[in-house]
DNA sequence: CCTCTTTGATTGACTAGGAAACTATATCAA
DNA sequence: TTGATATAGTTTCCTAGTCAATCAAAGAGG
């Protein structure tokens, strides 16, 4: 029998049960979307662009933290359900611009109050105190780990 | 001018911020494994093959929490690099087994202490009461969520 | 003005996963 | 024993990202 040296379980590392719960999180919330037809990358897309439009793409890739690609190709999608709309810069010859439709932008609150139900639901089993601990540690994490970008995926 | 209704900003969820740290812990893992030519799917797989050999792939799926599919191209990149080898089940014909190879298992212990090496970069700026508090958090969240297969993607 | 370089966006090749169809084997029931 | 059903695994098709190559338009320097 080959030796077995005892390595660490893998539930002693706090990147563990983060990633347990975010991935919940986010399946459930991409199960509530679903019902739309809109995807969790779409939502961010549609609610990054919401207020700022219209928005070059390659500035939303920076603040999605995707690949100028992905976000062409996101794109793409969202204009097939005519929830947003890529016009050409007036001054910039290179440019595109994305804006929502008047579909899309009206779509944004209902999807903001489902992403608010979503969070809810998860969180509420803790108690105020805790939500609020819960908060202050991530966003230190965040803040210690110089994370910017919007995390997709 | 068309009328924007105020939506709750992204970063008000704890689910955001929890995705952007996840995220962020996850790809910084990523890259240390990528020094060995292994991604995080591969090394989970071998963890929980690790001690347990031989498994069955629709073990792994359930634990793991994939598709039987997914399994089945996981093993054979992970066969494709030797670091696991496939065998017919001796008493039934249509199960196969896996198990590392010794190369494989060599490995384990080697990625175990990047993972704890990552875990540890990401958590050590919280002092020790903190990252308690934060590992009694999720565990409550995932436990009251009745999460149980372990977090790929 | 012409090159040379940079920049914005798109495209193509590739990776990785899920869902469902499919294959082979096992089990059960008449 | 044989036909129906269930199970284990694989394969196929689809979605959705990345990275690298590409193309067109801007800018910069001689």
């Amino acid at each position: 029998m080959s030796p077995v040296p005892p390595v660490s379980d893998l539930t002693v590392h706090l990147g563990f049960w983060l990633r347990m719960v975010s991935n919940h999180v986010s399946h459930a919330f991409a199960a509530k979307l679903a019902d739309k037809q809109v995807t969790v990358a779409e939502w961010s897309l549609m609610r990054t662009l919401y207020g700022k439009e219209p928005t070059p793409p390659s500035r939303l890739a920076d603040d999605m933290g995707m690949s100028r690609g992905a976000i062409t190709k996101l794109a793409d999608r969202l204009i097939a359900k005519s929830l947003i709309r890529r016009e050409a810069s007036a001054n910039d010859g290179r440019a595109q611009t994305l804006a929502l439709t008047d579909r899309g932008r009206d779509l944004v609150p209902y999807l903001a109050a489902l992403a608010d139900r979503n969070d809810a639901e998860f969180f509420e089993c803790l108690t105020t105190d805790e939500r609020a601990m819960l908060g202050r540690l991530l966003k230190s994490l965040a803040e210690r780990g110089h994370m910017t970008a919007i995390p997709i995926e």
